[in-house]
RNA sequence: GGAGAGAUGGCCGAGCGGCUGAAGGCGCUCCCCUGCUAAGGGAGUAUGGGUUAAUAGCUCAUCGAGGGUUCGAAUCCCUCUCUCUCCGCCA
């Protein structure tokens, strides 16, 4: 969510910002909004005023044994008057808040104009893509062969955009999240922390999956709605929702691995071969709370955790900053890492690093109290994948094929695999 | 699933219709006293909002959440949520 103060203050410049994004902000709806709230309020509280002045009256009246019944006769009709203002004033207050709960983040400076991906700014190049001598697979192609990948089996289980692993794939899988999760806790200094996989909605609101894309997420018939998680980021940041961090150590730093629930809702013929887009799939996410200076820092940070992963990996990749139509709803700036994939001879995302500033921390009441002034400020958000495990197994299935279809195990997977060179 | 108990400020804990945004204690901050330590004395110490140039004033809200009764609710009534104890079931 963005400033209030900012909106009633500064409105022309929100509404340039936000133009970068093609999001037309219509300022007369808000001003005229805010205009009777601002009217409403002012009379809600003259007449709670005068109800608390009353009441107190006859508090003392009738402690002094005086006769009161003049008294309730002056109050009579304030109640009803009362009762309609702050009926008035909640309906205002929830239309604003609805208003402003549609509104994106504002983008960082650095963010490029642009409205598809292909707008987007390489900002580094990583390894070497490899050559192969022979007709390099795809991962679907090798999975298959293998037998140890069934997308035929898991439509049965379930439906489309699932899969099954067997085998030394499965075991891949696995090892890929240990070794996620021991390089960011031994060498990064994440807390790892374990979390729920269905979440309530004042959750989603938090991190701003709702109200507004209500329909990319998996929602369980309960009452209240549970929603499953479509990224980690959902629990692990609504940690410190509605706390204030005391003077700690900041940031904090908090390490995931969870499943990551996604309908796919409008991305019917996006990537249907494979494991690259799913209903479910795997995620190491790193989440960092840090004081509202340093979350640029974090930032930088955290996307340089992720790129280790691929380091180790010795999985060529770039890295992206997105441009202002590929940037998300609550992000004000986000770096993309992509992994080539030889199968596909391009190169696709495995992680995406964003920070948040205080757009979510605002919503979620997310504070910390600076010493300086003793008063409690919303802290800045910075999230990114460390990595997707679904599309890193994608990544090492392509990049380390061998010739007969086999997978060679990368150096840095061998101690999860007890020291297997190669898979198939 | 059955039976019961509870939810108040950073923490403990009073309050059960009216000068209570909330006694008292602990903790914390500042000051005084003290040769050191210990003890003692004094002051302060919630959050969000409105208005405003203002972290000045004034003002509103908040005692798990939401409704209701009342001139007035932390206190009474209803609904819900969560926590704890015992029984049952269970990975």
């Amino acid at each position: 969510m963005l400033d209030p103060r900012l909106m009633r203050t500064r409105i022309d410049k929100v509404a340039s910002e936000l133009a970068r994004r093609a999001f037309d902000l219509d300022i007369a709806a808000f001003e005229e909004l805010d205009g009777r709230r601002k009217e409403i309020q002012t009379l809600t509280q003259s007449l709670q005023n005068q109800r608390n002045k009353r009441s107190n009256g006859i508090g003392r009246a009738k402690a002094a044994g005086e006769d009161i019944q003049p008294l309730l006769k002056e109050v009579e009709d304030l109640g009803d008057k009362l009762r309609a203002s702050e009926a008035e004033l909640s309906g205002l207050q929830a239309q604003i808040q609805d208003f402003m709960l549609d509104l994106p983040n504002l983008l960082d400076e650095a963010v490029p104009a642009g409205k598809t991906e292909d707008d987007n700014e390489e900002i580094s190049r990583w390894g070497e893509p490899a050559e192969f001598d022979f007709e390099a697979m795809d991962h679907v192609e090798l999975g298959i062969r293998l037998q140890q990948m069934d997308f035929e089996v898991a439509a049965k289980l379930a439906s489309a955009r699932f899969v099954t692993l067997q085998g030394g794939l499965a075991a891949m899988h696995r090892a890929l999240i240990q070794l996620m999760l021991d390089t960011h806790v031994q060498e990064h200094g994440y807390t790892e922390v374990y979390v729920p996989y269905l979440v309530n909605s004042d959750s989603m609101r938090g991190t701003g999956q709702l109200p507004k894309f209500a329909e990319d997420l998996f929602a369980v018939s309960n009452d209240p709605p549970l929603y499953l998680i479509p990224t980690a980021e959902v629990p692990v940041t609504n940690l410190v929702r509605d706390t204030i961090t005391e003077n700690g150590p900041m940031p904090l730093r908090f390490v995931a691995h969870t499943p990551c629930f996604r309908s796919e809702a409008g991305s019917y013929g996006k990537d249907v071969r494979g494991m690259i887009r799913q209903h479910q799939f795997e995620k190491v996410e790193l989440v960092q709370i840090v004081r509202p200076g340093e979350s640029e820092a974090g930032h930088e940070e955290l996307t340089g955790h992720a790129e280790t992963i691929l380091q180790r990996l010795e999985l060529p990749y770039r890295k992206v900053l997105l441009c202002a139509g590929d940037t998300g709803f609550s992000s004000s700036k986000t770096y993309d890492l992509e992994v080539w994939l030889p199968g596909q001879k391009k190169y696709r995302e495995i992680s995406s690093c964003s920070n948040f500033r205080d757009f979510q921390a605002r919503r979620l009441s997310a504070r910390w109290r600076n010493p300086e002034t003793g008063k409690p400020e919303l802290v800045h958000t910075v999230n990114g994948s460390g990595l997707a495990v679904g599309r890193a197994l994608v990544a090492v299935m392509e990049n380390y094929q061998k010739p007969d279809g086999c997978i060679r195990v990368p150096e840095a997977l061998r101690p999860y695999l007890g020291g297997r060179e190669t898979i198939g």
